[in-house]
DNA sequence: ACTTGACTACCTAACGGTTGGTAGGCAAGA
DNA sequence: TCTTGCCTACCAACCGTTAGGTAGTCAAGT
């Protein structure tokens, strides 16, 4: 039986995943966990401390599985591109998810300065992250491009980070496939 | 002078475009306006119908331009696609202004579905333009790709709209002349 | 020329409801 | 006995929206 305070952080990630931050109440969060609006008090102490705690969970899980893949001999580096869009592909498949941070995107402005310090870090994570596969996959010789791979990490991440929030609007799920057929034709040798 | 209705669009979509539409209320707009919060209601008659009347201008603007490029006799496939990046850098130039329709991707499920639907319809649009550019770049062999026009379109849209999101988290202006710089790469004949 | 009535544009006051957050109590376990 | 986890009961602030009223404009009727 996972405890009470993981409850609250899957629910108010699910929550600010389908419908932003600000969309978002205690009372809602409180009626999925099955608790009482001021339990969740208990276990954060504001509304914007819970924000912080769901971003940084979802940045460490991310962080854990792409330092683990990046780190294994028998990935290529096409192997850890495709495993990039692993996430992009389950959340476009669910009827209105999208990335977390790329949910918060659209209101950053509106969001206390904690939170929008853990976007930031989100952000700079992944696309620092795509620039190490891509300078391996030049190094190896599995891939093949000439621009900077941090401009082309960039390009990777900006389009998925769209796509998905396009999909979601559109209800076009070509908007992600398409968007990673052309970036393997970006690197393919 | 501008009437006040002119006025309450300007404001309601200069705030939404800066933080979003959930975290701004009528008082924000009328003390933005000058006037009282219950004064808009004399001009649209709830938040709703000022959401998407704010949304129909926004793109019937933008129709009227991308119409107007498309059909001078003048203008090359990289004209258009050059005029079509602009108020992306526009926006961008600014300390945290986005799409209109890139803001409100991020909390589309919490908006009532009549401007879901102007959404949809501004993103289809956007996509469809692009997607005959490609196809115009390709005919008079001022483009070259070996790619489905309507893919690029949508990789093209996706990246852009992305960018602006991602740049405006991360204050970093290279996010969008990354992009513009691998669009036009990929397209180079 | 003067009055009437309808209309627009805006106001103040207040509505019911929801927001994030607080205070205090109570039952279970250590 | 003290802590943890959750509760009920509440708060002030704010939400979108409504009601009712007050100016000012303008055209028609007498």
């Amino acid at each position: 039986m996972t405890d009470t305070a993981t409850k609250i952080l899957d629910a108010g990630q699910f929550l600010i995943q389908t419908r932003g931050y600000s969309a978002v109440s205690f009372q809602d969060i409180a009626t999925k966990v099955g608790i009482k609006k001021p339990s969740i008090i208990h276990h954060f102490e504001n509304k914007c401390s819970l924000g912080v705690a769901i971003i940084q969970r979802y940045r460490s899980n991310f962080a854990e599985q792409l330092e683990a893949i990046k780190n294994d001999p028998d990935k290529t580096s096409w192997d850890s591109l495709e495993f990039y869009f692993s996430p992009y592909f389950h959340f476009a498949s669910t009827p209105d998810q999208v990335c977390l941070c790329g949910a918060l995107s659209g209101e950053v402005t509106a969001l206390p300065e904690e939170m929008r310090i853990e976007v930031k870090l989100f952000m700079e994570a992944h696309q620092l992250w795509l620039k190490e596969i891509l300078i391996n996959g030049l190094n190896k010789q599995e891939m093949n491009f000439d621009m900077p791979p941090i401009q082309l990490a960039r390009m990777i991440f900006n389009s998925l980070q769209g796509a998905l929030l396009v999909k979601r609007s559109t209800d076009d799920l070509n908007q992600i496939e398409d968007v990673r057929r052309t970036i393997i034709k970006m690197l393919a040798a």
